[in-house]
DNA sequence: ACATCCATGTTTACAGCGTCAACAACTCGA
DNA sequence: TCGAGTTGTTGACGCTGTAAACATGGATGT
């Protein structure tokens, strides 16, 4: 205990009026207790991922965001990397949602899978932090999270069952459905992956950039069509 | 001799002493200089990058591994950005230089283009963590690196000659150069990052690997050939 | 041969980070 | 009502990137 600037006064009144200042309405007047704090982490380091990306995310930044001490996010994640995984888990939920509501089913295969690439596509590029989290080198260790691994084996399953539908209608080679689809994803992924980076900026014009996009998708999925 | 001061040790003979015991060659017995400072440390970087990737790697471990203080490495490179900014050079020109290795003129574009898909995705897979380091977020504020740029700008020229040929030679559709290097581009790179990553691990077996990727580099051309 | 300059190295220090251990406050069921 | 468990706080440790001040010694001009 320094008497030094460090910390300021009593902790109780002080929290109190700190959260009651600039924090709507997460916390009582002077309550010990935050009540929803894993929820309220895990949005505002969306936000904040959002906003500056996945490598500028402090733990501490996220703490003082919320408004609580430093280590409280350690009562309802283990690490880091926990916080992480299950933001990811979410955005793999959110990136199978949006893939599959573009679906129809009275279209052909090869329709679907267009649209469906799109709307993945059109996804990734709207939220590039959170993609970029998914599939970079933020997140460690992601074997050891079958939850993980299992949201984004459901989102990858939804192109799955169209190139298997396709393979069926004969509307796509008759190859196998693992190594079709794998290359689909594979296509489509390089292509969120460099446009997310800045790789096409210098090579497209912003209006061009949809037409980029349509192409892309046009031609990826006409190397695996009859 | 100051006995104001609180430097705790005489350094000439402090630090010559150290120097001598525990640096076996890297530097004449008792000598202050290093003579190859900045080639050493690009070098180490890049072992400890191919050992436990970008993320792990720390100047401060850096310079531990080659002998010198933490701060010597600022004198040759303004920040850590910088560092992994030459080795991202360094490795684009690699990456190009792979790429070309396979290329044979007396063999049609389209041949060209897959041998050349290959290579680089070998390179790719042989260099992950290097490869990552390229592509991923590791780097910050790429765009403001001209060099660096034009690196990767001259790997994609390589593809794009081959496209354009492909072209007039009418084994392409005849549709935007641009767009069919890029998009050839993407699903190429989208491979790559996601086997890296260990995506297919789980979804073939080690021995189907190449056969995956022969498919895929074949699929992924056939979408813009006639 | 010698003095001097400057590139290259070292020491020290600071702030920020992830995380652990010890302690405090609130909640809730017996 | 009380005691236990949950959730929060404080303080500390060792790591990081990097800035400032200082030391060294090889190159250079005389």
């Amino acid at each position: 205990m320094d008497p030094l600037m460090n910390t300021p006064s009593t902790p109780t009144a002080d929290s109190g009026l700190n959260n009651d200042s600039h924090n709507s309405e997460k916390r009582g007047p002077g309550s010990y207790h935050h009540g929803n704090l894993r929820a309220a982490l895990l949005q505002a380091a969306v936000e904040l991922i959002r906003e500056a990306g996945v490598e500028k995310l402090s733990l501490r930044g996220l703490a003082r965001k919320v408004g609580v001490s430093q280590t409280a996010p350690y009562r309802h994640f283990q690490d880091k990397n926990h916080l992480l995984v299950e933001i990811a888990k979410q955005t793999f939920e959110e990136l199978a949602q949006a893939t599959r509501a573009l679906i129809d089913p009275s279209c052909s295969a090869t329709k679907n899978i267009e649209a469906a690439g799109k709307a993945y596509l059109n996804f990734a590029i709207h939220n590039p932090e959170r993609y970029k989290l998914v599939f970079g080198p933020s997140i460690e260790n992601r074997a050891e999270y079958p939850d993980l691994i299992d949201s984004g084996q459901k989102a990858f399953g939804i192109l799955k069952q169209l190139v298997e539908a396709g393979i069926q209608q004969q509307e796509l080679l008759d190859e196998d459905p693992q190594i079709l689809s794998t290359t689909c994803w594979s296509n489509i992924h390089g292509f969120a992956a460099l446009a997310i980076d800045g790789f096409y900026d210098r090579q497209v014009a912003f209006s061009d950039f949809d037409t980029l996009l349509n192409s892309h998708v046009r031609l990826s999925i006409r190397g695996i069509v009859r």
